[in-house]
RNA sequence: GGAGAGGUGGCCGAGCGGUUGAAGGCGACAGUCUUGAAAACUGUUAUACCGGCAACGGUAUCGUGGGUUCGAAUCCCACCCUCUCCGCCA
């Protein structure tokens, strides 16, 4: 959420913001409507302070003329709530509907081919052999099962099988423990949540539609870790010298994926449930930036442990989201598509979300403020298996472990059908 | 799922329907005292929005939303949440 009276100071940036960033907002309705509710407000204050006044002056049982002038103030009032009320709702509501101001080095465009690399890392493999994709590969060696999980839970589902499973979770594991020493916090959130939760991370009511709900109830699934982790600390005022706060969080992530029809329908790409380690940072404004590039690099860090090339690209006003003023993605090389493809999602929101979320820090001289939040993956799976059973795969369609997981396979150096 | 108790300021805790934004205590901060610290004493100590350069003034906030009343933390209704006991259960 922007600050209204940001909104209004500076009308022509938010809006073409939002029109860069391909968000319909009416901001001269909105201002109408803040003028409207500003009037009203001031109109209603004033009879209350009227009827306060006469409040403080009866000490023992009223007199007549006092109720008679009190009653008559009451029903001036009672004309204007429905209206006030009608408009605040209306005021909130568009309110949500405000994008994010992106940062001006945001390269401007409406999609991916304003994206600007900035930068690339490890050398592109060559192979002496014909090389399989991952779902080959998956199947071959008893790895994945897409057939079956069809059955039961529909197109974009899965099994998971055998050492992929361990392979598995030694990646996510090791995505933890990487962050750990970089000194996060690490959770296991929850990922049924409240309205408010997807309300403040930005979620609601934008993207709603990608979004599972519980049938009966006002629950929903998490799409990332990001929006109970985030919401951690809604409605606390943090101390200065409690930032940043790193954390991390673990959890299984839901998106109805709506809109992708026939988009990346082969192996385990694009799903409606995976698994995600995400990196959330609450930082004063200032260190945001440094922070922001902090989470990048734990993810290249990651990449590079992993030994998969990979290139940074800062996303385009387009592309890069509603509540974010900055956003790169990290694509991976997936040797069976000759192409980079996006595994990791890196975000400034600024204050944004914290506005939403009403998250605030206390500064060493008293004043409260919001703080800024950041946001990046750390290792997404099944995702990440696409490239790391790519570029492991040898020539019998075996696939080595890479050198860092191999502690967490209890040594074991390769995955081949058994 | 059944039965009961309760939700008040940073925390504990009081609050006959009328100077109650809210006693008292704790904590925190400042001052006095002290070589220093502690103790003691004195004072200060919520948030948001609106108006104002400011001093300051106004409004709202005692789980949330309605209602009764001239007036609600206090009475009524609905909802949410927490705790205890019973049942079920990984």
């Amino acid at each position: 959420m922007l600050d209204i009276n940001f909104i209004r100071e500076n009308k022509e940036i938010v809006e073409k913001s939002a029109k860069d960033k391909g968000f319909r907002v009416d901001i001269d309705k909105l201002i109408k409507i803040d003028d409207r509710r500003r009037k009203l407000l001031t109109e209603i204050e004033n009879l209350r302070t009227e009827q306060n006044k006469i409040s403080k002056g009866i000490k023992g049982k009223p007199d007549k003329a006092q109720i008679e002038k009190s009653k008559k103030i009451k029903k001036e009032q009672e004309k204007l709530l429905p209206e006030i009320k009608k408009v605040e709702e209306d005021f909130n509501q568009l309110m949500l509907l405000v994008p994010n101001i992106p940062s001006k080095d945001t390269p401007v465009g409406p999609d991916e081919n304003s994206n600007k690399e900035v930068k690339k890392w490890g050398n592109i493999p060559k192979f002496d052999f014909p090389i399989k994709d991952h779902l080959d590969l998956g199947i071959q060696n008893d790895l994945i099962d897409i057939e079956r999980a069809v059955k039961l839970a529909g197109t974009r589902s899965y099994f998971l099988k055998n050492d992929l499973v361990l392979f598995e979770n030694a990646v996510l594991r090791f995505a933890l423990d990487t962050l750990k020493k970089e000194g996060f916090q690490i959770f296991n959130p929850p990922v049924l949540l409240n309205r408010q939760a997807f309300i403040g991370t930005g979620f609601f009511p934008t993207y709603s539609e990608d979004i599972y709900k519980v049938e009966g109830e006002e629950y929903y699934l998490a799409g990332t870790a990001e929006v109970p982790v985030a919401s951690y600390y809604s409605n606390e005022t943090l101390g200065e010298h409690e930032l940043p706060k790193l954390m991390a969080g673990i959890s299984s992530c839901f998106r109805k994926e709506v809109g992708t029809y026939g988009k990346d329908t082969r192996g385990v790409f694009r799903l409606h449930q995976f698994n995600k380690v995400e990196q959330v940072v609450i930082s004063k404004p200032e260190e945001a930036e440094k922070y922001f590039n902090f989470i990048l690099e734990t993810a290249e860090k990651i990449l590079k442990a992993l030994e998969i090339p990979y290139r940074v690209m800062q996303l385009s006003t387009g592309e890069m989201g509603f509540p974010q003023y900055k956003k790169y993605d990290i694509e991976c090389w997936v040797p069976s598509q000759k192409k980079y493809r996006e595994t990791h999602s890196c975000s400034n929101d600024t204050d944004f979300q914290a506005r939403r979320l009403n998250i605030k820090y206390r500064s060493e001289n008293g004043e409260k403020e919001y703080v800024y939040t950041l946001n990046n993956t750390a290792i997404a799976t099944p995702r990440i298996l696409i490239p790391l059973l790519e570029l492991n795969q040898q020539k019998d369609g075996s696939i080595k472990t890479p050198k860092v997981l191999q502690p967490y396979m209890n040594g074991q150096k390769e995955i081949r059908n058994q």
